[in-house]
This record gives structure tokens, C-alpha cells and sequence, in this order.
DNA sequence: AAAAGTTGTTTGCTCATACAAATATAAAGG
DNA sequence: CCTTTATATTTGTATGAGCAAACAACTTTT
């Protein structure tokens, strides 16, 4: 098998491994009428409600503009709506959006158990273990210095 | 920090992972001209020149239309063409193809550099254990059974 | 050897995400 | 106060990947 070449890229097995669980991920969330993402970005709301559209990016990791889309989309679906605030967008839940909230807590540990069922052991910390990984890969310095630059 | 919430959440890391290490891969493999995609594809023929594009799909785990897609644009490039045999696209490096392998492999190592540097002993083995997981999800039973179907 | 089925590829469309540039508001300095 | 600079959001555009349906060519059945 000529593949033995590339698993050991990362580039190669986290973006498949990517294209694997969004799909089951979508699966689990197909009932609920929103893609996970925007799942999540609810869920972030049920937690902090009036959060501004900058804080949801850093908690999704996900760029400014594609918070802005994301937004758009769940507004058009009166999931949420959003109130300036001088440049701030405060992203509130609506009431229709905040009657989600069962169903969504019920998709997302329908997607964990699925997988945690298959993976078993290999399961074991995985998420946890790639998000340190990203953390360090995301560091500015690339890691390579422990200590941050100097004034 | 709210966020502590998704760390668990394979989907959730997985996709994260995927987006930056593609960013990194893009870097790496900017100066080649092609993408880190189209890198993998054409390193994939340098092994087997004349596959056809179905076992590229297979290799390189992406849906028949995708790698049409890459094709078409590899063969705008003229970094390869195809000859079509019966039903079959066979994939063929053109000479200005062939003559990428040395930097597509340079571009490889440097990236591959690059994330081990930063992660250290956590990188150990970490694609390849992804790789596994993807089998493992992959398999159309979910893993729930250890014996394929009766006939 | 024609009809029906199978397999490989292509086409049209959609989605998620991102970058870069534009815009809008606020904060700081003279 | 007015100008400059910083910060948050939006807009326009691009890319990578996918699905579903269409198409093309081979295989099996009869």
C-alpha cells in the first residue's frame, strides 16, 4: 500500500480525521435543525448570554468573519439575535433559540457516545490531548523559546 | 473560560487541528506552487505514475469529484495529465510534474520539522494514531460487531 | 447481441471557513 | 476638540471538499 507513506503526516491524518467526525458530528445534530458548529455557538450562549461576537470567536477558534456569517445564519433562523453596543455585537438567544438547548445537549452526547463507542480505550483523552496540541501549535513563538519575547 | 466545555469534544479538536495544521501545510508548501493536497497527489504519482483516479481517491482519502477537481487543476498547471483507458482515468506526471519531487519532498520535511519541533515528545506517533482512529471510524459498522456480515 | 446492471468519472451546486479590504466606533494625544 | 491610532465587525471574494445526479464504458444475463 502506497498510504503507508502518508500516515505519518498530521496535515493528512487530522484533516481526514476532520471530514470523518464532521460528518458523524452533522448526523448527530441533523434532528436539531442546525450544524454543529452553530450548535456550539448556541451552546456558548446558553452559558454567557450577551457575549460579544469577539469572545465567541476566541471560544470557537474560529475567524471574525466566520463568527459574522454563523450569526446571520442563526438570525435568519430567529435563533438568536444581536445588539449593538458601541462596535460591540452582543449575540443574545432568543426564546426559540434558548428551547434548543435540550436537544442540543441530547445530540452532542448521542455524537460523544457514538464515537466513544467505537474508539474505546483509543478514545481515551484524544480530544483533550489534540486541543493541547493545537494550543502549542498555535503558539506565536512556534514553542521554540519557553519564555515570552522581551519588551 | 467557557471553552473548557468543547476541549472534549472530538469534533470540535479534530476540525480546529485540521485548520491549523492546514495553514502550516500551506506555508510549507507555498513556495512549490501547489497546494498541500496537490503535493500528496503528485508525490503519490512519483511512486505510481499511470494510477488511476480512483485508487488516488482511495489513497488519499477524498471523493471521486474531489480529485477530479484537483486533476483538472494539476493538469492546467501541466504538472500532469491523463489518458483515459476504457472507463479508467489513468494519471500520468508530466516532465515539469516530475521535476517538483525533490522540493515537494523538501516542503514535506520542512513542515514535518516544523510541528515536531514544537511538539516535541507530544507528537510522537500522533498521526499515525489518528490515522487508526479514522479506520477505526470508518468502518461501516462503527466497530459495534467483530465479524463482517454474513453473506 | 440487446437489456439490465455495475463501476468510474464528471458536472452542477452547496457549504464551511478564511483572507483582505472596507467600515464603524472608541480611545489617546496634542 | 480634532487628528491619529486601535479595535470590532462586515463585505467581497476565494478555496477545498462534498453530495447527488448525470454520464460513459464495461460486464453480465438471457
Amino acid at each position: 500500500m502506497l498510504d503507508i507513506y502518508f500516515k505519518e503526516c498530521l496535515y493528512f491524518s487530522a484533516n481526514r480525521l476532520g471530514r470523518i467526525i464532521t460528518k458523524m458530528a452533522e448526523d448527530a445534530f441533523a434532528s436539531s435543525g442546525v450544524s454543529p458548529t452553530a450548535a456550539f455557538l448556541l451552546m456558548a450562549l446558553y452559558e454567557r448570554d450577551g457575549i460579544s461576537q469577539k469572545e465567541l470567536g476566541q471560544i470557537l477558534h474560529l475567524q471574525p468573519s466566520t463568527v459574522t456569517r454563523l450569526i446571520e445564519k442563526l438570525a435568519a433562523k430567529q435563533l438568536l439575535y444581536n445588539r449593538v453596543d458601541g462596535r460591540l455585537s452582543l449575540i443574545y438567544a432568543t426564546d426559540k433559540g434558548k428551547s434548543l438547548e435540550a436537544v442540543l445537549h441530547q445530540c452532542w452526547d448521542a455524537l460523544r457516545e457514538r464515537y466513544r463507542a467505537i474508539l474505546g480505550d483509543e478514545e481515551d483523552g484524544l480530544s483533550l490531548h489534540l486541543y493541547e496540541v493545537c494550543n502549542q501549535l498555535e503558539q506565536p513563538n512556534g514553542g521554540s523559546t519557553r519564555f515570552p519575547a522581551a519588551p
